[in-house]
DNA sequence: TGCTCGGTGCGAACACTGTACGCATGACGG
DNA sequence: CCGTCATGCGTACAGTGTTCGCACCGAGCA
């Protein structure tokens, strides 16, 4: 109950307080970040959306310059998601530091699949505010494992395009095997002989992944992640030794 | 003039002997390329696409499934660009090949920047020839240098994550250039102010490419890839050490 | 030679999309 | 009480990918 300025009149002969449903870009980005979860990124139309609130397509382009700055909004809005820069920790505990962030990373794109291709399509030039903490803590923890300030811009860049990679292949492969309606086991299971047959014709091709067919994909997925990141941070971690 | 009931007789009238052009599905695909490396991707339409070729759009329907497939067969044209693979080296040699791969792919993606988007979105599933040739290629290599058979997918899989993660944001940022019209170093002229605006909040943001202010912004772009692919290749060769 | 028939191009149409424009209306300050 | 301004929205426009049925050409068979 508001009942801020005036409550001489009744309620109800008030003009029906539901008749105004104020539209806010906030609610628009919240629910624009419900339906890209539900459906996917090509189900988003601001006809879709405004549907969605109650309201027609073009009331949206009230408080919305166009789809484009919806999306750069919703992308800055999922940044938001991420824990706090941690604390500058001491020198020697900068790749603890540095591997959370990573992982936060990719786990923030695989809970929006649909991210994947924008966080890459503006790369680290994303301005949003919640994308410019991330950045500016990332980058300072590399200032205090003791990279040179001439230079660890381009560690954190090496880390962030490792990220930025593996994360978008795995989104885009979520993503098929969710459009497919099917579970990623059934989704491998299923591909399997296609894949041998490939396989057959070019001899050393996924050997490997035969090997691993009774483990869960997700765990070969999370394997293939901390792989990946041991070694770029030990390719780091040298550079900083010598 | 139609004269479309009767076409009595008349050399004119006649259908002239080049009326079947003839289509083929290669035509398409070069013609797709032409059009996208001239006018980005959002500037593909099944109707554009058409015209270039003295056709209707919905001509194209008959050499190809739809404008997703369409694609797919573009997308592994372009992989068609990479040189083979390089005969598997000696086991000491595996670096200067694995690097040279890694660099032509980059090559590749700044050649058609549109690629990168849909590279990304399929990662390493692609299954198009030319594609899997070269991931073939590059697993035959980690191969060469040593990696067990169950490893060698996880070190491909780091080095091409890494590949694809750097060369998607530059191609995206060589995409917006593109389309402002600007030059390289006329856009980072432009926006510089508003980049140490945002460096005013955050300190130690990017501080260290005020300094190469005087660099060629391509120049600053190479380093930083061979920066990265310098220090991933370290990590994966400190791993064979081991 | 004549006739059918499969492959090909294409015009029209459908269901969408993002977005510009102008009008209505409701809230608020004078 | 009245004007002003912000907001919602109906309409409309220029596109999009794709389907369908028709027109036609060249080849194969009678």
């Amino acid at each position: 109950m508001p009942a801020e300025m005036k409550p001489t009149e009744s309620v109800w002969t008030r003009p029906r307080p539901r008749q105004r449903e104020q539209l806010t870009r906030e609610q628009i980005v919240a629910a624009a970040i419900e339906l890209l979860d539900a459906e996917g990124v090509e189900a988003l139309s601001m006809r879709k959306l405004g549907t969605r609130l109650n309201a027609a397509a073009t009331s949206l382009y009230r408080h919305v310059a166009n789809k484009d700055e919806l999306i750069e909004l919703v992308v800055d809005e999922i940044y938001g998601e991420l824990a706090p820069p941690p604390a500058t920790a001491e020198r020697a505990r900068w790749r603890p530091a540095v591997a959370g962030i990573a992982a936060e990373l990719r786990a923030m794109t695989l809970r929006h699949p649909w991210i994947a291709p924008e966080i890459g399509q503006t790369g680290l030039v994303h301005v949003g505010p919640n994308a410019v903490r991330m950045t500016s803590g990332l980058l300072a923890q590399f200032e205090a494992a003791g990279f040179p300030a001439d230079e660890k811009d381009q560690a954190a860049g090496t880390l962030m395009a490792y990220v930025i990679g593996i994360a978008t292949t795995e989104a885009a492969y979520l993503s098929a095997i969710a459009r497919s309606g099917r579970t990623e086991r059934e989704w491998v299971a299923e591909l399997r002989p296609a894949f041998d047959e490939a396989s057959r014709e070019h001899p050393g091709l996924r050997e490997g992944s035969s090997a691993q067919q009774d483990t869960h994909p997700r765990r070969i997925r999370d394997d293939a992640f901390d792989y990946g990141l041991a070694r770029v941070l030990d390719g780091l971690a040298a550079r900083l030794d010598a």
